[in-house]
DNA sequence: CAAGGGTACTCGGTTCGTTCCGG
DNA sequence: CCCGGAACGAACCGAGTACCCTT
């Protein structure tokens, strides 16, 4: 069971817990229950009543009259559970900085120092081209094996052949690859024209037509990005640029219908078999199928929801019957024992296994030539991977954290839900006999192919290309192009916020710490969340209780963040954003949005506007990158480094991005167990080394004055109750060792058709399993003292040798199991990604 | 603009299947 | 050479971000 006892003191499933003083910390914080009620509206209405009191926009009051004032009575009383605390620091802090420009804020110096740095990046710039240079072979590699014929780099691919429509102008800037890609983008004035053309026009699409004509004639210059239009270099999306001309695919590959159960496989209510309608019994079966996840079976929210459902489902298809065919009314959960059905798929699933590897194979083989189709598209005429071509199968809906609709039953898809999107000409993929699409579309706006809603969330699920396809091979280059472009703006921006820090606009205000804190601690974004998601916040929508203050100048931050996976850090920050969240904290309680005065749109607004499609998220790519090249730097630098050493500082520079971008799984079921087998394993080396060191002793009793005692001393922590434990072990071992052997050998003998040993040979051998029980009781009753085998007779020179082996090993062991730990709940997937990418480029 | 619904796409943890490796 | 289990990578799919449009 992974259940982790949260700090309000419930058990809550699947949520990560992190690290230990957390939970000490909180004890006394109101309970964070997930009451999501009238989230909305307490906000707004906070809003509003925030406006009347204190709006800086409208009063005159100069904001830091005000502001000095409170904040010298009453600053301490917004830490709820710190107050108590030396108060002259504070005053101190809450007096300078809002007026004093001298001081020079943390964040500035921080920004020294990663200035600093990045002038000796520079100088790596040579050895980090390298490794871009790397990185476009790869793609290559790619694309020659999806036949694509043109080797030519991203950039100077060019945009797909336009219906020739006016004279198409060779290009007189080819050259300019080697050009920053700034020098491509449309501009800014340009794009923006575009824009207002768009929302004014009435027809959505008449007016992007007529916004191209008009851009195009403004002048040479636009007319030439019009001619020459890199939309795969455009960041807006939904931009109303064409991703595609031809689109050809053959749709979707559907799951298998639901096979009952066989009779003798029942679901047991009260103790008895009952039978289910098919459709009922599929949920029951969901359900059944996965009790070996008792992190999602043993949550209540998935069994209320699930439950809610079934019973649906059983109103809807007939009540469940016992063996006399009389209904049975299924009304407690409790009562219901999914383990015969279980047993049966695990049962299942053991013998898929044990399928001989030879016709697996011929399984498999025969899978993927039915799906061939489906595995590729025609995308502009070009071969291209599609993703995922299977419809999503019915299940049990397994949200993450405390999702509340968890556990309900996502239903089959019909064809009758599902839309196509495909080119004019294509082929319509035909939908299964006696069924119908729900739409068949050719929009060339969009990069999917097939599109339906699921019906959990409403959510909108896509069969798109793989990860390895042209268009999202380019959005992913795109991705880092962008983060990369950023590293040229970054110090105006971060310049920027410092001053606006102080903004007498409380919403500006607001906008500079949360961009400060978004570049600083790679929060997310956080957009506004609706009341049937999990309750999980990002960066603008931070409440009130997330963030504690400890004077002078600490922020902590506990909340959780996507995936409801704990974001819990202690964290200096520049004394003015410290200020800043005492500001936004006052007058709220737990529910209450610290930054009232933002939405992440409002806050990608202005991003944009210093580079156009800077949003909040690029940050945490252009962070983790940054943060990547630096480490990847530095172990260069190192130097002199064993392979096995670089792997292990590789990991270390992974786990440090992951750790910042906070990358964090739930630690794995096992683990536990696990980490307490390495240490039984490093404990039976070393008790090894005892019992050699004994010998060692044996042949020359001097040594024990020249070694000192210590040195053949048991280690502590190994006691005589340990040693006991660990040598019954070792005989149970060599026992069921002998015997394996013993029974093998039969079954060979068997097989070629000699006569089987006799069980007295076993005992025989057992023999050996015997003495060794002998001289450990021997041993442990003179005192642990051993006795030389009277055959063999090793020096001390063999056995120092022997001693210097496990300790290697011990030595191995023992970093293994500390990499582990720490690994335990660090995800490293995406950082080795991002490793790949690295930022600075000179 | 705000609020709210809608849409499209990336992110990223979990799970599953395969490979690799030490005993 | 085989076996079990750890490591690795791909597939899956839920959870985000981002931005549009309407009222």
């Amino acid at each position: 069971m992974d259940k982790q006892v949260q700090s309000n003191g419930h058990v809550e499933p699947g949520i990560s817990m992190a690290m230990g003083p957390v939970q000490d910390m909180d004890v006394d914080k109101p309970a964070m229950n997930g009451v999501t009620h009238g989230k909305r509206k307490a906000s707004l209405a906070h809003r509003q009543s925030y406006k009347e009191e204190s709006d800086p926009d409208e009063d005159d009051v100069p904001l830091q009259k005000k502001r000095k004032t409170k904040a010298m009575e009453s600053d301490d009383e917004d830490d709820v559970p710190l107050k108590k605390i030396v108060k002259p620091t504070q005053v101190h802090a809450a007096q300078i900085g809002e007026d004093s420009d001298d001081e020079i804020p943390l964040g500035e110096k921080l920004q020294k120092e990663k200035a600093s740095i990045e002038k000796k990046a520079e100088r790596e710039a040579q050895a980090l081209r390298r490794q871009d240079k790397n990185g476009d072979t790869k793609r290559k590699a790619i694309k020659a094996e999806s036949g694509d014929e043109d080797d030519v780099p991203l950039a100077k691919k060019k945009a797909p052949p336009r219906p020739a429509n006016g004279t198409k102008k060779v290009k007189k800037e080819e050259s300019d690859d080697d050009v920053p890609l700034s020098r491509k983008v449309p501009t800014k004035g340009a794009a923006a024209k575009v824009k207002k053309e768009e929302t004014t026009g009435s027809a959505a699409k008449k007016g992007k037509a007529k916004a191209k004509q008009a851009k195009t004639a403004e002048d040479e210059e636009a007319e030439d990005e019009e001619e020459e239009y890199r939309w795969w270099e455009d960041p807006t999306k939904g931009d109303g640029t064409i991703k595609w001309r031809t689109l050809e695919h053959n749709g979707v590959v559907f799951p298998p219908e639901y096979e009952p159960l066989p009779k003798n496989v029942r679901l047991y209510y009260d103790g008895k078999p009952v039978s289910l309608h098919k459709d009922a019994e599929e949920i029951a079966y969901g359900f059944g199928s996965m009790l070996n996840s008792t992190h999602n079976v043993e949550n209540p929210t998935f069994q209320k929801n699930f439950f809610a459902d079934f019973k649906e489902m059983l109103d809807k298809t007939g009540h469940a019957k016992d063996k006399d065919g009389n209904t049975v009314k299924l009304t407690k959960f409790d009562k219901l024992d999914f383990q015969h059905i279980f047993n049966h798929v695990d049962a299942e699933r053991q013998a898929k296994k044990a399928v001989p590897a030879a016709e697996k194979k011929q399984i498999k083989a025969e899978k993927d030539e039915k799906e061939a189709p489906y595995q590729f598209c025609m995308w502009d005429g070009r071969k291209q991977k599609v993703g995922n071509f299977r419809v999503e199968p019915p299940g049990l809906f397994r949200g993450r954290g405390e999702h509340p609709k968890t556990g309900k039953w996502k239903k089959r898809v019909t064809p009758e839900q599902i839309t196509i999107n495909i080119g004019k000409e294509a082929m319509v993929p035909k939908p299964p006999e006696g069924h119908k699409w729900k739409e068949v579309k050719h929009d060339q706006e969009g990069t999917w192919l097939v599109m339906w809603q699921e019906n959990i969330n409403n959510a909108y699920k896509y069969v798109m290309l793989a990860a390895n396809s042209d268009i999202k091979g380019q959005s992913d280059h795109k991705k880092f192009e962008k983060a990369r472009e950023l590293k040229k703006h970054i110090d105006k921006i971060r310049k920027d916020y410092q001053r606006e820090l102080k903004s007498k606009v409380m919403a500006e205000r607001q906008r500079a710490t949360a961009v400060y804190l978004i570049d600083q601690f790679a929060l997310r974004a956080g957009n506004e969340k609706g009341e049937d998601e999990a309750d999980t916040v990002g960066c603008c929508s931070l409440k009130f209780e997330h963030v504690t203050l400890r004077p002078p100048d600490t922020v902590i931050f506990d909340f959780l963040g996507k995936d409801s996976i704990r974001f819990y850090q202690e964290v200096k920050v520049d004394p003015q954003v410290f200020k800043n969240l005492k500001l936004f904290k006052k007058n709220k309680s737990d529910e209450d949005e610290i930054f009232d005065r933002l939405t992440t749109s409002g806050l990608n607004k202005h991003l944009s506007n210093y580079m156009s499609g800077l949003t909040a998220k690029v940050f945490r790519t252009y962070n983790a990158s940054w943060t990547m090249s630096n480490l990847l730097k530095d172990m260069k630098a190192t130097g002199n480094r064993s392979i096995v050493e670089k792997v292990k500082d590789y990991n270390d520079a992974n786990r440090k991005v992951a750790i910042l971008c906070n990358h964090k799984r739930t630690v794995t079921a096992g683990h536990a167990q696990q980490m307490e087998k390495m240490e039984d394993k490093i404990n039976a080396l070393r008790y090894q080394q005892y019992r050699i060191k004994q010998q060692m002793l044996a042949l020359e009793p001097k040594l024990k004055k020249k070694k000192g005692e210590e040195y053949f001393a048991l280690p502590e922590d190994l006691d005589d109750e340990w040693v006991r434990e660990h040598q019954k072990a070792l005989v149970e071992e060599a026992r069921t060792k002998i015997r394996k052997k013993f029974e093998k050998e039969n079954e060979k003998l068997g097989a070629d058709g000699e006569k089987e040993m006799k069980p007295k040979e076993l005992d025989d051998r057992m023999e050996v399993a015997d003495e060794l029980e002998e001289k450990f009781k021997k041993e442990n009753k003179k005192g642990g003292k051993i006795e030389l085998d009277a055959g063999r007779q090793p020096t001390v020179e063999k056995l120092e040798g022997q001693l210097e082996k496990l300790d290697t090993r011990i030595a191995t062991m023992r970093t293994q199991s500390e990499d582990r730990e720490s690994n335990k709940e660090v995800a490293l997937g995406t950082s080795k990604i991002v490793s790949r990418h690295p930022i600075i480029q000179g």
